[in-house]
DNA sequence: GGATTGAGTGTAAGCGCTTACATATATCCA
DNA sequence: TGGATATATGTAAGCGCTTACACTCAATCC
């Protein structure tokens, strides 16, 4: 990375240009930008009159390091182009503006290693508080968080048990609700499509819902075939054909979300199998495609946006010191749609 | 906002804790971090255990403030909600990082208000160049950013008489092409369904599109039955069903998005109309869902991912001082799928 | 009428880092 | 062997901001 000059002196107005131009000292011009009311009235509109005709933008940085807190909070996700951290960012960032906070999010394309990087550099840029999804990670980053007293949320995730405070839903429930839906309706033969599990928490708990629910109704979870793969639609496609392939498919093809539940659709369609008919596809997580696909799919509805949004709060009161330490249980519920029917024969 | 006391000076070691532990100067330390070349193997070694045994991590506002460069490049989108955006920045982000930089994102929600405060904000947070989505803008804003000499690379638009460096496609053109293979197919009377185009010069300049390819086929643009909604589905639906409430409804409805035509086909599957038998009706982006709606939607196909690898490359090449300061012309493409057929009767 | 108060403002000490410059040590050749 | 040169490290001056503390000057009180 070659070095480069830029942004020359000249034309970046700095606290003292607007000072000097005002003709007051660069604390009165600080109040007049932090605490306005301690300053008095003619003396801040000269001020603002200043900062307005130099458009001066106070330097962050600088700012931080005076003041030793940023207001920001930093969020970290597996990515944007997941439609449910997309709303459920965008919420969390709406309320976090009505309390006065900027966000700063960064992704980690799933991989730990990313992760534990944009921790590092979430709090180089001086997060005060942070959002991470799942509590799967490695305790090196949390040692590192705890160091800094810097307080975390986890989110997508409801596990009390691990000590941290959580918002999120109970993904094993949920899943398991949904696989014992399924079993009620015939099914014996059960296949799961999911993300994979190994550094995601969220999807390993789905599919132990599922062995849970197949254990309490006789069936042997071993039976169960399961395939891992990563998010698209394309992959959830590749996965039904392969699930589908042996001398005796699933009847019911329960997916990790909804994304891979789509593609399952689409290579059902082709396959010529008719759904609910011949197998049963159902999803999880009820994004806007959940009902716009033919036959709408069946699938565990979770309130993203409202996550989003209490996530936010809860930040904002462990940072004002008035954090519980709790952890809250979203509720998930399981939406029929026309994806799910009883097990052909 | 309450002020609160937080990351107690105890757990958060600087580089001068660094230079202690390793019995170095802090310049040494610096350097080890930046120019590792620059110091000899043996000390960099000690160095560098001292890093890891703290735990240390720089503090980004007071490297930006001393070396006057960030690494960091903003972006401000209208909204993550929307998959266009959201594929585009991720692509973007990722080649950013190839070359050592890091991207800010900010979302304005589309209104112009908010997005010259985040302009404001990326640039107190150090920002080195911006990435803004279309032209329409307050001319203030770009001279806030030109007195800063700060780069800006206007994406998902492409009109070189604005004299910006930009990086996009000719939306006007692209839906030009589109109306142009409607009326081709016998429609005469048309409506289109689009984003608010007050603001959002790409929303405009589609809908001139259309007005362009009536004119040329001795339609008479007054006769364009226009209405703009926001994006969403529902917005979709309920938009349609308004626009074929008049005596003489269109025979064909473009819509401004993809989402919007998906809204459009729900209500007119559920009014009981024939698509493309009695109405046709068209999309613009080409995101996943567009395939996968029944029946599969005519669309115009642009290639966001490549857009934002490229963006990301553009601006690199101002802040090496390699700028061209010229557009890219990225090509859209028309994609016929099922919802246009010729015009009924 | 002088002491007390408090509101408004200024002074100046850092916050944690980078980097120009100074210094110290090692290396080389005449 | 001595001076020139190169290499490794240290010293210290800021970067732009906040804020504890000091100061000034009226208004207020006994």
């Amino acid at each position: 990375m070659p070095s480069r000059p830029q942004k020359q002196g000249k034309g970046v107005p700095t606290l003292e240009d607007v000072a000097r131009l005002a003709e007051v000292s660069t604390a009165t011009v600080s109040r007049c930008l932090n605490s306005p009311d301690r300053v008095v009235k003619s003396t801040r509109e000269r001020v603002l009159a200043a900062v307005d005709q130099l458009g001066y933008a106070p330097n962050f940085g600088a700012r931080a390091l005076a003041a030793k807190r940023t207001n920001t909070i930093g969020a970290i996700i597996p990515t944007m182009e997941n439609a449910i951290f997309a709303r459920g960012i965008q919420a969390f960032q709406e309320e976090l503006g009505l309390h006065g906070m900027t966000l700063l999010v960064a992704s980690s394309s799933y991989s730990e290693e990313i992760e534990r990087e944009q921790v590092r550099t979430l709090c180089a840029r001086g997060a005060d508080a942070l959002l991470l999804i799942g509590h799967h990670r490695d305790a090196g980053i949390y040692d590192f968080l705890d160091d800094r007293s810097i307080p975390v949320l986890v989110a997508w995730a409801y596990q009390p048990s691990r000590g941290r405070s959580s918002i999120g839903f109970d993904n094993r429930a949920a899943m398991r609700e949904m696989a014992e839906t399924v079993i009620c309706e015939g099914h014996r033969r059960l296949a799961v499509i999911s993300a994979p599990t190994a550094a995601n928490d969220r999807a390993s708990e789905r599919v132990e819902g599922i062995r849970e629910a197949m254990a309490a109704h006789g069936l042997d979870p071993a039976g169960l075939h399961l395939v891992e793969t990563p998010y698209s639609v394309e992959n959830g496609d590749r996965a039904f054909g392969e699930v589908m392939a042996g001398s005796a498919p699933p009847t019911a093809v329960l997916c990790g979300n909804d994304v891979l539940a789509v593609g399952a659709l689409r290579a059902a369609r082709r396959m010529g199998l008719s759904v609910p008919g011949d197998v049963s596809i159902t999803g999880f997580d009820d994004i806007e495609l959940a009902q716009l696909v033919e036959p709408p799919l069946t699938t565990v509805h979770v309130p993203h946006r409202d996550m989003g949004r209490k996530a936010a709060r809860m930040l904002v009161e462990a940072l004002n010191g008035e954090a519980t330490g709790d952890s809250i249980r979203l509720d998930t519920c399981l939406i029929r749609r026309q994806t799910l029917g009883p097990a052909p024969e």
